[in-house]
DNA sequence: ATTCACCTTCCTAACGGTCGTTAGGTGAAA
DNA sequence: TTTCACCTAACGACCGTTAGGAAGGTGAAT
């Protein structure tokens, strides 16, 4: 199928140059086929661009929760903490962590809404399901914290504020904030 | 001096479409002027891009100092924490904050090292002038944190983890993160 | 004092190129 | 025979950039 090639394509393009760097034309190319074709399967840049948006999206929520599921027996300490490598790794390994910050902080002009709409109910499914996951580790000891939903706010800023590292494409600065803000982060949530 | 208008009005423009999105014509505009009067003053785009960089980095530098010299008599702790607050006004009022984290974040392709050449110093230099305030303020009793080095790396990480909801154009999630945030990095930091 | 050359600043016009997009046709599959 | 994926050709719009010239000011030479 190739509307799934043209997609991957976009991801990558989008991923690699934003949504006003990136050129059809470029995506055409690296599907193999003339600049035209794309419109046999997408109505235009936009719909392209939205049609990756919700398969990154959606893909994105699935790893990690698959993440937090497939490493339920671990301790959360370390569960948290490798949170930080993992994402590490998902950021070089594939477009979709790189396409959903880019698009995240500086989404198409014209989108502006239509991006948020889809932004900001995964950011906050994201937190509550943190949320939900602090309150049952602090039944069986693994977190003693007196505000859980202040804490994976917590989590999920510090998480951010390591990323921008790797935005900018230095991993090594990345891991060196990682180090940094983990043992404030995790002190500072414990009572 | 028009140079000078053509500069703040690039400035602006940048800050707000990104290097790509932004246009000569736009620029020109909103000087008053015609776009090829631009090359009167600047060889090209590029040119007049690293003009403001240069500028805003400068400025942005500056005030950030300025802020910890002039609440020098506040406590560390309250001049940590309002730093947030002083952020969200410096990120709102001017196009400079907003201009350094979008070129910070995601430069001109073809501008890459020149950026990261201003950037990298800038950001270590902020880090080291933390560093020695972080160390000063452990003789008088301000902060009692083991590692300065690794306190500033992490206040660093926590504010632009709040950043980037400002980048989004949403100040209140920004001030919720940075609310969360700030109690646990203190605690954090203080053994 | 006048002239002249020179420089700066802005203009109009236009360049070549790339962008996203559309029209219209071809060939194979259903 | 209709449908679909793909093509070539070309559209208009906009991009950064250059050429060339019209004003105005400056400073030295006549």
């Amino acid at each position: 199928m190739s509307s799934q090639k043209i997609l991957l394509a976009a991801r990558s393009c989008f991923a690699r140059d934003g949504y006003e760097g990136a050129s059809l034309q470029k995506i055409a190319e690296e599907v193999g086929i003339k600049k035209p074709s794309i419109y046999a399967h997408y109505k235009g840049k936009e719909d392209l661009f939205l049609h990756v948006m919700t398969l990154v999206f959606s893909t994105v929520k699935r790893r990690i929760i698959d993440y937090f599921i497939q490493n339920h027996q671990a301790p959360l300490e370390s569960r948290m903490k490798n949170f930080f490598d993992w994402m590490l790794q998902e950021y070089e390994m594939s477009d979709n962590a790189r396409f959903l910050i880019r698009s995240g902080y500086y989404p198409p002009a014209g989108l502006y809404g239509q991006v948020m709409d889809i932004l900001i109910p995964f950011l906050d499914g994201l937190r509550r399901a943190l949320t939900r996951l602090l309150q049952r580790e602090m039944l069986t000891g693994g977190v003693h914290c007196k505000d859980p939903k202040e804490a994976s706010i917590a989590f999920l800023t510090v998480v951010e504020g390591a990323v921008v590292e790797l935005v900018c494409g230095w991993p090594d600065r990345y891991q060196s904030r990682a180090a940094a803000v983990w043992p404030v982060y995790w002190k500072g949530i414990n009572a």
